[in-house]
DNA sequence: TATGAATGAGAGTTCATTCAT
DNA sequence: AATGAATGAACTCTCATTCAT
């Protein structure tokens, strides 16, 4: 039908602009502090009519944010469903790129889960995703530490070093352009954290 | 006096009760999010009474967050004072050593100050903070490179490693409370961080 | 008894004080905006102890207030138990004569009752006392009207002049000091409000 | 257009509504003492749509009161602006006129300018408008006073009958309805304050 | 008697959400 | 579909008054 699609087509436009508003608002204010008149007004577009195409500040968040989070859960229950032995290092690495591509279609958003989620039902989202990087790496390195036939015994650098990286990827892609450069940047930050530090772990003979 | 120390007790009670119950609230929901009114209650005294041992929230805030921050600030002036020079590292551990003292007696301040400043005169501590760190580690990167006859293009990786440097130390300090352990760790962190970093900073010939 | 004398010696200086205090604060701020908190701290008194003196904000205002609007108020009601008639003006001018001693005790107690009463029981007191003036001053025309064979119409004239009269004695009261200068300028007032004002008035022929 | 006129008119009358509440909240209990709630409530409507239509109780103040008090200023500005000379009373009863036209059409916003306005950014505007008025009326003195080869020594008078005259204007207005009546009780006032006080005013000769 | 900590109602203000148009 | 006026709960803060000491 001709004028349905047309007001498709409008809707989905409104639609756009709301949120290329409320993603703005949101980096600048946080969750909290972000104003649902202001991404209305600036949206060219009425309160009312924001609550036609989102039910609630924490719906329109969750359509924003909530896709990035769940690709980002996804691909990292995967890993954890892949068993961890000697091409251990090439499966992570393949799987960090496929993070970063999802980063780089979505770095704004990602940026705003990690940094703004504040008050909303993401704000723990940060250690979630990290606790997620520490266990990949933890068995990453439990497995070159079997072949030594060591294990660990505490992984709390591993979950130091683990939020360092989600920030980091972030701040990298919230402030670099070149994807070249960012894919350098990001795999400097996996060497410098990861590749000299098993002389630092807390270790024990198996 | 015994009805004047026994009043001293009680008004320092509640008091402390108070300035317990405002870094649960601040740590829980930040500057903006916390609730006057959720702090008084679950410190078992009125809005009014806390009033009477803090002007406004944001005097209580800077209560619990301002000497920290002072301290922070002045620790970082004392370096900034310093000529660096192939002392360089000497002075940066000694100084690492003193912030951390300060860590340990204000994990949780720190905490707040860091991620929870939102809205308050605090907010941009952290990047001013992690901006000094850098200054000093690109500093000291700087004289190290002057030997061999280069020097730094871009600090970006520097910059990165400073802030996790500064959030790191604030999730050590909480989390762990055997002091020799915590030395060691921000030890090892600061090793991880740039010990090894010389090959991975973008350096050009003189 | 000694001990009671001494404690009751006590007691009246401490009421003086915060007699004195309130005065000055319900001068500056009005009967609202005075603070029972300061009027007890600048008393070198506690607030709990203003409130062993005073039973509330609004006693306190009573006392210092309450006799000055009652001494008012009694003259007045002697003037209207009085027959006015051809001795009007040496009646009028003898009363007046007692008023001016009234403001002349009390003039700080007048001015806050005339001008920073609202909110209190006393905020209509102005128009009240305005009210009686206008009384007096028509019985004393109607007099004078009467030897010429007319009667007033409408004294809303002389209700304007009484609440003038009232309004200037508090001011003049406030600003002068000289006891003849007061009294000069006061009657000076009568003298042009009054003297002159028959031909200005609502008549009719009885 | 229908629904946009029937709109603006349903904004228009909600915005009416609060302007009258808020006069008589004002009236009654004067800035400090009025609550917006109280108005709000009085005008059917909440406090939260009160905000949309004045952004403070500065603000809503303001709207009441400060077009009669620029009004006000102006002509007086007006006046300050005109050399007085021996025209003066012809000029003087023709801003006088201008002044009555002003108060006609807002007697009551100008009774709460004068008199209810403490705590306020009006608080001072009577004394400012009775010095106006002081000003022009011991100009006018003056002059008369210069062709009898004298001059005044004190203005004290002057300055009473002055706020007289603002407080009469603003009662005479706030009580009377007919134009022509309220315009013979100005001109009476005026005539019974200034035409004959040049004895009682404090002279001496050049 | 004297203290001042404690109370709690009410102040001005904001804002996500709803609803009549 | 779109509007924005309206709602009301919650915010920070104040202050007359009470009460345990």
């Amino acid at each position: 039908m001709v004028i349905g699609g047309f007001m498709q087509y409008l809707k989905d436009e409104v639609r756009n602009r709301i949120v290329y508003e409320a993603l703005r608002e949101f980096k600048n204010k946080g969750y909290k502090g972000a104003s649902i008149r202001i991404i209305a007004n600036s949206s060219n577009t009425s309160v009312g009519n924001l609550y036609k195409y989102f039910s609630s500040k924490e719906d329109l968040y969750e359509n924003l944010i909530g896709s990035v989070y769940k690709r980002l859960m996804d691909y990292i229950s995967e890993i954890n469903s892949v068993k961890i032995n000697d091409e251990a290092e090439h499966i992570f690495y393949n799987l960090l790129n496929k993070i970063m591509e999802i980063f780089k279609e979505n770095s704004i958003e990602l940026a705003i889960l990690l940094n703004k989620s504040e008050g909303s039902k993401y704000e723990n989202c940060k250690s979630t995703f990290a606790d997620f990087i520490t266990r990949i790496v933890s068995q990453t390195m439990e497995y070159e530490l079997h072949l030594k036939g060591m294990r660990l015994k505490d992984n709390f650098i591993i979950y130091l070093l683990s939020c360092n990286l989600v920030e980091d990827m972030a701040v990298i892609l919230n402030q670099q352009e070149d994807g070249d450069r960012i894919r350098k940047l990001i795999l400097d930050i996996i060497d410098i954290f990861f590749n000299n530090i098993l002389d630092k772990l807390d270790c024990e003979n198996i």
